[in-house]
DNA sequence: CTTTACGTTTACGTAAACGTAAACTACGTT
DNA sequence: AACGTAGTTTACGTTTACGTAAACGTAAAG
């Protein structure tokens, strides 16, 4: 067991490149063990990454992604720091509830121009035929 | 009626600076009419602005809001232009929907997070409470 | 008439998130 | 021995999204 992966390796995969992950480690985000000089990464940072392209995704800055993803390796702790932990679990998912909801008002949204759009193209359609069927020929007017 | 505001009027409302608003315009993603040299916003304007920090906010660049916000006033045009306008909106609702993916993925994480934590904590709590019953005293061990 | 509030343009500055290139090491292959 | 592949550090460059400051105009209020 105890697979490993390589930094190139783990850039393909996710599509991004090694220079990427490598900014994400200076910046404290992630922090492969080494062999050596190279840096190995192991299932547990592969997982890491996946979080930190996940926040990217959903327009988190790398220091904002950085306090998310420390929130799952938090040390087991005693109860002050739990309820603190828990603390701010719940702050995180208030701001991703509010993005849900800016997600759906923009797909509500977007629904509403498709609708409209394609209402203008049902009338299009109509217009044309009657036109076709009475004339005889093109449209205009 | 023909409700208008100013440039810091509108900043106000939506918490951001002038210069924010000046720049999303230097981006062509707004186009306030003109009382001489002063910006005049109109409902239009207000709601475009509402609609492009809703897109900040997810994420996106203002290159690709632009691409949203156009969708939202194209020309009622002829069907190739409609049926290419429903194809785009099409394409923007797959990132949005995938985007809420993401999300709802992220939920589930912190959830899980939390219950783990929560989990510990009742743990904590009664190690604590048989220790005091038994000893009378501290937890530890 | 000066202050205050609001507005304008122009332009340099900056933080974030990498891109890109240079210069070098190390390993297995041809 | 030369080569390709993968890796390293260092450092300057670039794009995006504004911040910040300068210098100025306009109009109502004290």
């Amino acid at each position: 067991m105890a697979e490993t992966y390589g930094i190139a390796e783990l850039a393909r995969e996710f599509g991004v490149t090694a220079r990427t992950i490598r900014h994400y480690e200076d910046e404290g985000l992630i922090a492969p063990s080494r062999d050596g000089q190279r840096r190995v990464y192991r299932p547990r940072d592969r997982t890491r990454l996946r979080l930190i392209l996940r926040g990217r995704r959903l327009g988190f800055t790398l220091a904002e992604v950085r306090e998310i993803v420390d929130l799952y390796d938090a040390a087991p702790g005693e109860a002050g720091q739990l309820e603190l932990l828990l603390a701010k679990i719940g702050g995180r998912r208030s701001e991703l509830e509010a993005k849900r909801a800016d997600i759906e008002a923009a797909l509500d949204d977007l629904e509403t121009v498709a609708r409209n759009c394609r209402k203008r193209l049902r009338g299009l359609k109509n217009t044309n035929h009657s036109a076709a069927r009475a004339t005889g020929g093109r449209r205009r007017r």
